[in-house]
DNA sequence: GTCTATAAGATGATAGAC
DNA sequence: GTCTATCATCTTATAGAC
C-alpha cells in the first residue's frame, strides 16, 4: 500500500500525496481543495492550476495509487518465494496502512463513495480491484502447483475472497476501533487457505 | 438488513428512512439536509425541527438501523434451525442490500467516514459491529455443538472474519461493478466453514 | 410542523495580476 | 506557478411567522 509521504519531488506529487491521505482518512467527499492547500501551505487556486477539477485530481491520485501498489506487489514477489509468504506480506501491506498509518485502502474508500464519483474515477477504482484480483489469483495458482494450497481451492474465487476480507477487516477494525480484529481475520483466512499443506513457515 | 421504505408512519420515520438510503448509497458526507427535504417534498428547515443537527440525525438513524437489523436476526433464528441455514440467510441480508437495492451496509459506509463523524455516531457504529459479532459468534458456537462446524474453528474469530468478508465483498463488488463477486466470496467462505460436516443442505 | 428568510461559512471553480 | 479577488452555489443551522 503506497506510503504517500510529503517529502515530494514536484508540487504535483505533493498535492497527490496529500489528497491521497485525505481520501484514505476521510473519503472523497470529506475534504476540499482548501484542506489540501492548507496542509501544503499554498492557496486552493494553486491546486486548480495542477488539477483543474476534483475529478482530474481524483483520477490522477487513483491511477498513481494503483501504480504504486503494483510496485509493492513486485517487491513482494522479489522478496518472498512461497505463496504463503507472499500472501502474508500482502496482508501486511493492508495491516500497516490500518495500524501504523491509521488509514484505510484508498480504493476501498472510493468504492464506498462510488455513487458520488466522476465516471473516470470509477473506472480507475475498478482497475485497481482488477489488478489486485489478478495478482492474487497468480499467487494462489502458484501455491497450488507447489502443493502449498489444496487443488480443491479455486484460485480466482479465493483471490476475491482474500481481497474482500482484507478490505472488510480494515473497515470493521476501524468501526470497532479495535486494531486486533484485523489480525484475527487475516490469521483465520490464511490458515484456512493453507491448512492442509506441508509447512506453514 | 433494514429495508428503509418511504411509506412511513411518522414524518420523523420518513426522514430517518430517506437519510438511511442516502448514507447507504452516498456516505455520511455525500448528502445534505436539502437532499433529504427534496426527496420528501418539504424544506430543509423542517428536518432541523425533527433533528436539530446532522449529528442528531446520524445517531438516530444508526441506532434505528442496529435495532431493525436485530429484528432481522431474530427472524432468521425463528425461520432457520441449523447454523448453515442461519449463516446463509445472514449473507442474504447483505446480498439483497447490494444486489436488489444497490446499497451498501450503512455501518460499513459509516466506518469509512468515521474520521468525520460526531462522537455519538461513532459509538453507534461500534455498537452495530459488536451486535453482529455477538450474534454470529452465537450461531457458530451452536454449529460446533451440533457438529455442523469443526471444533477447531474459533467462533469469535470466524464471526469477525465472516462479518469482514461480507462488508468487504459488498465494497469490492461495487468497486468492480460486478455483483457476482459477492456470491463468490460468500460461497467460498461458507463452504470453507462447513467443509467437514455431515450435510451442507 | 412547516414555512420564509437569513445567517456565516464552505465548496468547486475562474479571471487576471505578479 | 502562485497569488488575490471573486463567483455562484451549497452547507448546517437559527429566528420567527403561519
Amino acid at each position: 500500500m503506497p506510503t504517500a509521504e510529503n517529502a515530494s519531488a514536484s508540487r504535483s506529487e505533493e498535492i497527490l500525496s496529500v489528497a491521497q491521505n485525505f481520501i484514505q482518512s476521510r473519503g472523497y467527499n470529506g475534504f476540499s481543495y482548501r484542506d489540501i492547500a492548507a496542509e501544503i501551505g499554498i492557496k486552493s487556486a494553486s491546486i486548480h492550476y495542477h488539477f483543474p477539477t476534483k475529478g482530474d485530481l481524483g483520477k490522477a491520485v487513483t491511477a498513481r495509487y494503483t501504480e504504486q501498489f503494483g510496485k509493492q506487489l513486485q517487491r513482494i514477489e522479489a522478496s518472498a518465494d512461497t505463496a504463503h509468504e507472499r500472501l502474508k506480506k500482502y496482508a501486511t501491506l493492508f495491516r500497516d496502512t490500518l495500524i501504523e498509518r491509521h488509514l484505510l485502502c484508498m480504493c476501498g474508500m472510493l468504492a464506498g463513495d462510488i455513487e458520488t464519483l466522476p465516471e473516470l474515477v470509477k473506472l480507475e477504482v475498478a482497475h485497481f480491484f482488477e489488478a489486485q484480483q489478478q495478482w492474487l489469483t497468480g499467487v494462489i495458482t502458484t501455491g497450488k502447483t507447489t502443493g502449498e494450497i489444496s487443488p480443491a481451492i479455486t484460485a480466482a474465487a479465493w483471490a476475491t475472497t482474500l481481497l474482500a476480507a482484507l478490505e472488510g477487516a480494515m473497515l470493521v477494525s476501524r468501526g470497532l476501533d479495535q486494531n486486533d480484529q484485523f489480525d484475527i481475520v487475516t490469521d483465520a483466512l490464511l490458515s484456512s487457505l493453507f491448512k492442509s499443506s506441508k509447512t506453514n513457515s
